[in-house]
DNA sequence: AATGAAACTGTCGGGTT
DNA sequence: AACCCGACAGTTTCATT
């Protein structure tokens, strides 16, 4: 099943506008409501389109500070725990296993400073098997993306 | 102004599911569809809302690889031109000026690791004033979550 | 993939607590 | 101020060509 430019156009443009409606899709890719609707229901039966969602302002409901902290566990045996506090944490946002020196680097965003060290000692540190994290505190963000690269699919859109 | 226990539970509504209906989104909050369209419209009016958009699977799409990368720069006058290559290139999904032992922090995707490596070698290394770079790869991801954590908003949901 | 009809949704005004 | 109700324009959806 190949993607062509008028699903690469339509992803590009239900990322910017999750909530168009079909009549107003159509008239930017050249095509009738009815057809428009067709090929985004085609895109989220084949997963391409995982769904749609709110995009909130961090800074609008007050979390200002983002920070990465790589974390190092000392044991495969408790990467179990360490998995579910991860995603039992809201403030968590990101946990992958990484390559490197560390072993998980996790992307976090919470209120302030008192937050975030509450965050590494009293719920990371205090998770078995954690012996090491290391933070680093964003300063400002250039640039923010969710949406992964769709260039790379079509030359001429 | 105040955020109350219905707006973040309408906030984590239509963060899953971006394209429900009002009369749909008021049967969850126990609300009239206006009313609930009224809140919405407020909370879009607010900055909270920024927009709305579909979520596309990287997987699906072909990105296969994600990595973090760490940049140093030398000087600061070469930092207008890094800024603006990391703009353009379409596979850095995120940058962040960090603290630590480098200047930013860059989350990318791509299809491969020959991409990823023309990626590092053919764009980053080659933006003046980029004396150093450090890729930590992404073996699996635990979590990924785009949305902040709403919890610390309110305690009874 | 386009058309036309039926059902639904979003939106606006007015009225209520 | 926040919410509900009723009505109309616009939209989605289905069948058909």
């Amino acid at each position: 099943m190949e993607i062509d430019d008028l699903d690469i156009k339509t992803l590009s443009l239900l990322c910017q506008r999750g909530r168009m409606t079909w009549a107003e899709l159509a008239g930017q890719l050249g095509l009738s409501a009815p057809a428009a609707a067709d090929r985004v229901k085609k895109l989220e039966e084949r997963g391409i389109i995982n769904g749609y969602s709110a995009r909130l302002s961090a800074e609008a409901l007050g979390l200002d500070l983002t920070a990465f902290i790589s974390v190092t566990l000392d044991q495969p045996r408790h990467r179990e725990g360490f998995l579910a506090a991860v995603q039992a944490s809201a403030e968590i946002l990101e946990c992958h296993h990484v390559t490197g020196d560390d072993d998980y680097l996790l992307k976090v965003r919470c209120c302030h400073t008192r937050a975030l060290e509450a965050l590494i000692t009293e719920r990371l540190k205090a998770i078995a098997g954690v012996v090491k994290t290391r933070t680093l505190i964003v300063l400002s963000t250039v640039k923010e993306t969710q949406v992964p690269s769709l260039d790379h699919l079509s030359e001429s859109l």
